[in-house]
DNA sequence: TATGAATGAGCATTCATTCAT
DNA sequence: AATGAATGAATGCTCATTCAT
């Protein structure tokens, strides 16, 4: 009998290493070769594992997107929400704030401009967005006060937080030296916070 | 007498010609020949007006920013600011709101998926971006009510609109169906509204 | 005690799985894997059994040629023999007239085209052609008459019986929706039916 | 201004290689590296010339082709006919009996073994053997005698001498050794002129 | 005996770059 | 200044073969 190997391990093996080439070398400088090599196996394992390049990068976008969701922990109980400015620490953590999360952002920001051209890819980015901003609506609506919010007032105000974490981030990823954590985090509270407290207190309805 | 070339004219030409082809086919998708043919030009002329291919994708970034700031318009004399609502309606000019500025922000996204792996184009991002930011100090100094903000304090401010704008426009560009020209404008005025109405009265020391 | 199996009959059961992926994929789309897989065995069987893949090719051919002696039938008794008409019948036995013997042929072909560049399959149809020509004589010289014909008279004209069989079928394997089995047939009997008539009558010695 | 190339004149020169290539390794070691070399180009010029492997091999094909028309001639205009006996031995001339037409038919033969499962391929030899039945047809009428036969019968008397060429070339091409010219020829006559014998004196009737 | 995961050399193919004209 | 034919290194991918189990 042959060797009994775990498919999904090898595969996230593979990923992993896709990962750290893509941060290393970009998009158009990992070749499979070297993805092989960085996952300490042979070309012919990596297609043996994905059914060619395209669908190495897709087993790399989807292992970045667990990645990212781990790190960020579980959705959270509405109970234990707090206050607006313990919901901004939490989102704080999806920032490229060290250097695990700004290998991740890299590769990230790659993976968006492959997916400009690329069906499947905008798909996986499509859910993965979709993800996160049902995780959003059980803490937002625990910020609302006595009421719950309407589900369409909260899924808007995921969608503004989603797009300030993505617009520091990606100015961040970009601009390394000049966005150290501690700016991130400001500017995200800077942000975020107006709006919070207004949703908070129920004045969102005339922004809808 | 040699027939006179305008060079920079053919440089813009094919600059154009590269961004066209990057938006249908993306980074990896174009390809030196397909930018020639889409300019009219053989593979030589490319070569001959700039040289190699990373000249050309530099040159076409550079294109791209002068389109960006051509669109938005001359940076906003301070009286002519007007108001927070003013102040946003200008911001929206920068979001994927049409056609033309679809494209643009696609082709924007494969260069950032680029940048990540070249120091030249990443370069030139955090130009544009110092370039952005300073036509807005002036603006938003304008809103500050009688006396001028500290420079820090619009920089910082100008920070947070950069974000919401990038957050808003990469969404949209990677679910363009799902966001039309008025969600993207709702959110960006969900977010900058607050903010900005706080800046507006001076009470953003606390965010500092 | 160890299972007991019949190597032989493995090594035959391989073969006919590679004579229906040559059928099908031809010669260069037939792939060891997938003569495995129509085979029902793992890809260490087939090079247990065989060893290599110029080996699986070796006895493939040599079931094909099994598999044509064993449609034609026995070699007939000179007795049996009779008309020229029952000899050209017989004959037809080996044009491509129905699925499995086309399948056979294209399979056959298929080797002609290998066996350009490879010694051991050449002396394998060398010595495929030499048993055919062999089973040819006796029938052949029953026709001639009361007296057999000289044994190289018998061997040129099996050589041309060959001859016309390999043409027609040849002819058939690339046209089939040209040549059902109706005009094959005609053509072997237009060629046929007269320099064997001949033969029969003895004026063979001319076209010496 | 670059340089002017014949391309139909490089084609060929790609296709010759082709031939040489495929004559001495066959078809499955007929890489595209080692046409390049024999043609005296790089591996580029290949792909240039040709839209990858397979039109190189549909290229190679007709060379074949029109070299084999070459080599017989012009269509013979009824009056220059003359005896079966002419015939046949114009008949021989596609024969492999000089280096030359051997390395054709086994170059011929292994585009059989690939035509099996290539519809290209087919229809390129479906198309030439309609060819080569079209210009049989006036030189059998003018051996029909007085009166010309109907078509349909010339049609199906081409087809004979078809056959017996390519079984007996293809019997030759593949036991070299063993069929020289002499033996062919030989062959071919007693095959040929039996039938074109009873045809020339209208007995055909019976065959059809 | 049999498995099938893993190997890696070898292939066609792509494409930026060069350069004779 | 401009051409585009030619180059050839580099890449993704295939697949016969090997071998630990």
């Amino acid at each position: 009998m042959p060797k009994k190997v775990n498919i999904a391990e090898q595969r996230r093996v593979i990923a992993d290493a896709a990962i750290s080439v893509i941060n290393h070398a970009g998009m158009e400088g990992a070749r499979l070769r070297d993805v092989a090599q960085a996952a300490n196996v042979t070309t012919g394992a990596v297609t043996h594992y994905f059914d060619g390049k395209d669908a190495v990068l897709e087993g790399t976008l989807e292992e970045i997107v667990r990645r990212t969701l781990e790190r960020i922990g579980k959705p959270v109980a509405p109970e234990a929400a707090g206050s607006v400015d313990a919901f901004i620490g939490r989102a704080g953590k999806y920032l490229p704030i060290d250097e695990t999360s700004r290998a991740e952002w890299r590769v990230w920001l790659a993976f968006w401009g492959r997916a400009i051209a690329d069906d499947r890819l905008r798909s996986i980015h499509r859910q993965h967005y979709n993800d996160i901003s049902d995780r959003m609506v059980g803490p937002l609506s625990a910020l609302h006060g006595p009421t719950p919010p309407p589900y369409q007032q909260a899924r808007r105000c995921a969608d503004a937080v989603i797009a300030a974490i993505d617009g520091i981030g990606t100015r961040a990823t970009l601009e390394t030296e000049q966005w150290p954590a501690k700016r991130q985090k400001e500017t995200l509270r800077s942000l975020l916070r107006p709006i919070l407290t207004e949703f908070a207190h129920g004045k969102d309805r005339e922004t809808a």
